[in-house]
DNA sequence: TAAACATATGAACAATTATTCATATAAACA
DNA sequence: TGTTTATATGAATAATTGTTCATATGTTTA
């Protein structure tokens, strides 16, 4: 990180503000790592996905009837689908002529209940 | 949800799905829980917010020195620690001329963690 | 009180994104 | 084989969002 860059006028006077800032730093993830986890939050960030994500943790289901759970239009949805399966979140298999998704994972439902008790105080 | 609407074409010809459908409908959380929940995700969904958090997770930490650590400026790291302040993320206390930033939620590295395991595969 | 410092904020801009509409693909069935 | 059904996808549009720049706010110190 941008550290020996030397400090701007800010913050400068004190030297343990340093430590600090080297210590914390030196210690921060990769930056690939970073960005990998915060695509993976921006799936979640969307209330169509979410609730899919629900849709699915109760039952795997084709992609007409989930739209029909949402009361949504089977293209909105199809977009949709694709990025949760190109997050790992969600796969799918052919039957007939239906494609029926469900969950591929399971901390997605640990990470959205864990969100949901956040957003529930 | 929109369940008597009467259906499309598709997927109509099958009972069972229109139970399943009305089984997982009546289910589905309140919209305003889900819509909180998934802005609660968005915060999540940005690198530099993700990088404040794990700055703050080691340490409570003045705006400046954030900045410095994250090599970015002020004025963008004031903006992200606002969006922070309002999901409750994190909490600010004044200290003479700066104010230091703080997690403000234990769930917080528990969201992370889980979400950087499923990353990390 | 005036100057310096740390942080916050509004406006502007570029980039990203969710949905719609039209259409393509591909399996099933008559 | 030709038609119907289920899903996928490209283009277009509207809306959202992250950063920068300039400046405002509020605290400290000389």
């Amino acid at each position: 990180m941008h550290i020996d860059d030397k400090h701007a006028d800010c913050c400068d006077e004190n030297v343990v503000h340093d430590d600090l800032i080297h210590l914390v730093a030196e210690d921060m993830p990769e930056e690939e790592e970073l960005y990998d986890l915060a695509e993976l939050f921006k799936v979640f960030g969307d209330t169509t996905r979410i609730k899919i994500l629900y849709t699915l943790f109760k039952s795997e289901m084709c992609v007409c009837d989930i739209a029909e759970v949402l009361g949504m239009s089977q293209s909105a949805i199809s977009h949709q689908l694709r990025v949760l399966k190109q997050a790992k979140l969600v796969r799918n298999k052919r039957d007939g002529k239906q494609i029926i998704y469900s969950l591929d994972d399971a901390h997605i439902s640990k990470i959205i209940s864990m969100g949901l008790e956040h957003v529930k105080e």
